[in-house]
DNA sequence: GATGAATGAGTTTTCATTCAT
DNA sequence: GATGAATGAAAACTCATTCAT
């Protein structure tokens, strides 16, 4: 707050402004897709005129861009976040998989934007965009794997996997939840009681005698 | 083979010139992405007239569902058979992890291009293929979960989670590693040895005391 | 017949394959105008290969040019031979104008496109074919309006209008309630009693006293 | 022409854009028919890029028919004005016939387009289009009849034919006048002297003693 | 001689971007 | 600085015509 305070009201009005585009193009976008989103839609429902949208980004693809770049600040601080809170390796990913709930909720309508950015859209709409968020979600996902070496390594937890792949494993599983709970919010569990995801990893499927028949 | 004898020529000829036309649409989706193809481009990297393009697809949506449906029957076949084939619960899991990897890696392209473009697949290109797409990929959870059932009926599993929730657990591993493979080949272990994500859900993280204390 | 009995078979089948492909196209056209039709629309509903269409007509503007000449030949005999028929110029007249209602009856379907066709649509489909119509239609009318001259050289007609003013005021009130019928039949009077036409010039509208004052 | 300064000058310009756009339309349309004019065409004549017309007409059909309505617009009320203004019915019919020779004389290029697109207005370019100006013109029609009528019930006519048979006679006599006329300005009497036409149903064909003979 | 698959020029329409006011 | 009208390149798609079989 301090920190606007030193901003000239200018400069206040502009952030103010460039953030009301930002939120009628992540509506857009995410109600009809990248592509299907003209540059007139977005000037009409964010009451702009469009030669304005043009001083504010460069073109369309900037402005998705930035789009991305801000849902992704926001995501990986969350996650980032958890993952550093909490005494135990186990209250940490209890906190990792809630912040991830909650941050599902809040950005409901461009997560699926969000996901098939972090996914394997290699030419997605601009190649460069694609790298940086995969850097910052690569980063999340190595720090989510600290955290599970940290506990093998303390004895808390087996050492079934490499830590990396058991963070890339938790955080595929609670995307898919989420996914789930995005389409059918009532019949599916999630964000409630993180411990649904959680045991799944936590707990051993098979007897250990019979798994170590296997 | 012998199959193939029995269609006259000209329905061979028909099928094949189909067969080049997708192939050329393939390449070229996954190299730019849907939106960034014009129809005139996939006539000419498949060496037809673009009249004949649209002999053989009324538009380029159809174009697009038919690549997309195709991956779609492929999966569903192979994972079917994975998971009816094997005497016990473990084998038709393995059975099936391994049946989406080779599936995954014979489509490479098309997958790519299903990821990008779906972006969750909810306003995807065409709803109604999303909606069939899915129906099958339901029913492969579901079959899926069947076997998890079987496994905890039969007291071969631990009774840990719901059985829907296990398999939507395994099949989204094995898809975050199916895309870390796909992103960097050599780096990663998933296709060829299904029981490093195998282990993730079959062993248990924690010892059995101090799960119980959680 | 005995004429059609002159032509070897080869001749007399391509005659009628000609009338097949003909019949097909005046039902296309008629329903759906000339530029919404396509040559393969003609192909199958003629039950040719379209290839085999073009063996009759060098391009879909020459097939409309046949339909038409066709047409309007049918058209102009009738109405010559009406013109000609009759002892009195009434009598001659009254059949006139029961050629033409009979005439437009038998071709329901056509009729729009033909009197679109002689009418102003001059630079039509092709600017030959009009004039040919036109001249044709011309000598009909240049028939009547000797048929009126007649009446009034014989003092059976009052001297009212030139002849020629009369022979397009008769067909153009003919052509006018013909279409009327065409989309109510059931609320119109027309082809069962030419008279209803033939009165209104025949009378007068005007007592002989004020006709006079005006 | 005060009212024109009411407006603000924007919207005055965009109204004189507008119907530049149109009479480059109608231009092109009347030279070579609807289907043979492409929108690059009018565009490129009326100077506009193809983007501006469609910001003023939605689809090429769209303009069409703001052609056709216009027309029909002026046609509707010049013609309802002249019928009912006059003394007697003799002269609020002279007043049609003069009204309709001057109308058609003022939009001859649009005439020359309707006459040969609506091909007798079935299947024209828009449905609902035809309907429309249909309506109008029954309107017309009726109004007309109502005069007739009127003659009739004043013992100013003989009743000689029904009413609306009696107008749509005229109509379509004046209409074959007038389409003569477009043909050949110079050989044609119509515009200037409406009573070619009128005497022709005022004064009796035929003689009394005769007529009741027939 | 008949066939109908293949062709590709030409059509309507959209939309990111510019720039005069 | 803001505006939004004007632009025109580029896209999806149609269909008359050809010609190898």
């Amino acid at each position: 707050m301090s920190q606007e305070k030193k901003l000239p009201r200018r400069e206040r009005d502009r952030l103010r402004q460039r953030q009301e585009i930002l939120a009628a193009a992540i509506e857009l976008f995410s109600e009809k897709g990248y592509h299907n989103v003209s540059m007139n839609e977005i000037a009409e429902r964010s009451e702009f005129a469009i030669g304005t949208i043009y001083k504010f980004f460069k073109s369309k693809e900037e402005l998705y861009n930035s789009l991305m770049l801000d849902l992704s600040d926001r995501f990986h601080q969350a996650l980032t976040k958890a993952l550093t809170q909490g005494d135990s390796p186990v209250e940490k990913l209890r906190n990792y998989i809630r912040a991830k709930g909650n941050t599902f909720i809040d950005n409901v309508s461009v997560i699926r934007l969000y996901l098939s950015e972090s996914r394997g859209a290699r030419f997605s709409i601009k190649a460069g965009l694609d790298a940086e968020i995969r850097t910052r979600y690569e980063g999340v996902l190595r720090l989510s794997a600290s955290v599970f070496k940290h506990g093998v390594e303390s004895k808390l937890f087996n050492d079934i996997a490499h830590p990396y792949h058991l963070a890339l494993a938790l955080d595929s599983m609670a995307n898919a939840f989420l996914l789930r709970w995005l389409e059918a919010p009532e019949e599916h569990p999630y964000p409630d009681n993180p411990d649904v995801i959680l045991n799944i990893i936590f707990k051993g499927l098979l007897d250990a005698s019979e798994a170590a028949a296997q």
